[in-house]
DNA sequence: CTGAAAGCGCTTACAG
DNA sequence: CTGAAAGCGCTTACAG
């Protein structure tokens, strides 16, 4: 069955198909009388734009990607709320392509920002090497591109961004645990890849320096962003010969495996050991116990991220290349009932 | 800056445009000598097909709706995960559209359907009324649609689908109560309008009825298929005169909201409360207690539904408007610690 | 306020 | 194996 173009419509109504073409996109320009019969003609004839005839006219594809780790972690669901509800408005839809942890390699991340037509890229994450190849060509092509969340390399220095202070957060975290009398406090990273934990761990330890207290070889573990990697690395955290009183985490996801280990091994939390976590995602207040963590605005961070993309997308070249001030944006300690004083 | 189009390639190659669009697409066709001097051209000019036209001349866009209620949501986080291993290899790229628990209607998702151009439709929910005009536009496009985890609604039924045996799988999950001795039985469901649970609480009242158990007003509460939702259901679960010893929960995420509600309350989960989730999402496993609950297979159910979208793409009118036969896969009934025979 | 016409960048029969 | 040419459905200066 032929789809019905703008042709049949003009030809039902008698006028041309600029005459359509203007109803469907400026009818202010186009006589009342004249607008009546064209609509009328759409009704009966069951006309739909063809929206890729129109994308293409117009060099627009209105579909924003978005690059991050997984959409299964809560804290990045947030965060995409907050695009959503921004661009929504907009008429953009959105195009998620997921990291998956590392596995998706640079060339494959180019590729897809090259082949498949986005009007804008927000990356809230990055994979390792993510060359400035890929970003020159984005450049060229005019695709704006914003990050959210992290500092991801030096090569992205230069994009608008929108994240909390991650390092100042993560000392502050680090400092509560060392104000309730914690000495020895072990640190879950995502891995070594991985830039997203690496300001946090570098607040951790800038923490445990000015308290004079040394990071143990051992106490850095690195559990994949996954609940499953931080079982594990959890698992090794506790026959360690000099047992850490408190684990922070470096993300919620992990933090929630942390305590699932401890539990199996029979340890109470936080009589034996305290948890401490990163983002505040939805079950960290509902978890047993309740979770401590450093709150981070998410839907506002991902709102902010957007308009920052629209921005760029209507501000043509301009904007895009436009080298943006990072926003930062508040985080906050939140205490639960994961934390207390150490065991004596 | 101007983007190099297919023509300055063949004026520096020295071919037709034609013989360019060849080398790209069927290079099979285009003798060696010309393809390699087509070839360097390429990469001297920079050229990079422009997919927008592309798109527009095949008519397609290797592009895929997936409808869902959120992405957050850990089980459909899994279920994503399948159907992107699948076309992910296929060079499509996936649409998605959160219906956010029922707040979006059927008008907003028609009107997604009808103006992005998607080469297929999958639902993995839908919403109340989704009426049948969408699915006729949708059909008239040739835009195959594939449905995904629930019998979403009569409408519906016409279209290819791949879940589990939900009715049985709830009537076993209630069974598995009724065998401890559990005779107060409550259940947790999305919500009158949500056909998401509709099924399972189908399930449970057939067990209760079969046990000759009868189900008490009030014992049957709403949670919105969220965290808050089901911890404020389960609070009046909890005043309820006849308190129930067991809470069924339609999904896992709405079981973790009950636990954190009879956790508040003071009371201990299994030793007073039974829990029993559906889904088993990654946090089951971890929850303290472990929840058991009924397993998906998610990932398959993705793979299942995104193969069977391939197969309708490709297929044309014939294969998409064939009425498929619902696919069923297995669950299975997961015991963990978060039930327990009822206290005497 | 409206129409005739060019053109966006590609693909694809049709010839040769 | 290659080229000339039509055409996909729309938008947009340019005239009138």
């Amino acid at each position: 069955m032929k789809q019905v173009s703008i042709k049949q419509v003009a030809e039902l109504a008698g006028v041309s198909i600029a005459t359509v073409s203007r109803c469907l996109n400026e009818p202010s320009r186009v006589r009342e009388k004249t607008r009546l019969r064209v609509q009328d003609a759409i009704v009966r004839t069951g006309y739909e734009p063809n929206t890729l005839a129109r994308n293409f006219r117009r060099g627009r594809t209105n579909l924003i990607m978005v690059v991050l780790p997984s959409v299964g972690d809560p804290f990045f669901t947030e965060v995409l709320q907050g695009i959503r509800s921004v661009v929504d408005a907009e008429g953009y839809s959105l195009i998620i392509s997921e990291t998956q942890f590392n596995t998706m390699n640079a060339d494959e991340v180019g590729a897809m920002l090259v082949t498949r037509q986005a009007d804008g890229v927000i990356l809230l994450a990055s994979v390792f090497p993510f060359g400035g190849e890929v970003l020159t060509r984005a450049k060229r092509r005019g695709q704006p591109i914003v990050i959210g969340c992290e500092t991801l390399s030096a090569a992205l220095a230069d994009f608008p961004s929108v994240h909390i202070d991650n390092i100042r957060a993560a000392r502050e975290a680090t400092e509560h645990l060392l104000g309730l009398g914690h000495r020895r406090i072990a640190f879950v990273t995502a891995g070594a890849g991985s830039p997203l934990t690496r300001d946090r761990e570098e607040g951790y330890r800038e923490a445990m320096a000015a308290a004079g207290e040394t990071v143990r070889p051992g106490w850095v573990v690195e559990g994949g962003l996954s609940l499953e990697g931080a079982i594990r690395a959890t698992g090794d955290l506790l026959t360690h010969p000099e047992r850490p009183t408190a684990v922070f985490c470096g993300n919620d996801e992990m933090a929630l495996g942390a305590m699932h280990a401890i539990h199996q091994d029979g340890l109470n939390i936080p009589g034996d050991l305290s948890v401490m976590g990163f983002d505040d995602i939805r079950y960290a207040a509902t978890a047993s116990p309740t979770l401590s963590t450093i709150a981070q605005p998410a839907r506002e961070i991902g709102r902010r991220v957007a308009r920052r993309m629209l921005n760029a997308i209507d501000g043509g070249p301009d904007a895009s290349a436009r080298r943006g001030e990072p926003e930062i944006v508040p985080h906050r300690l939140v205490l639960r009932n994961s934390v207390a004083p150490p065991p004596d």
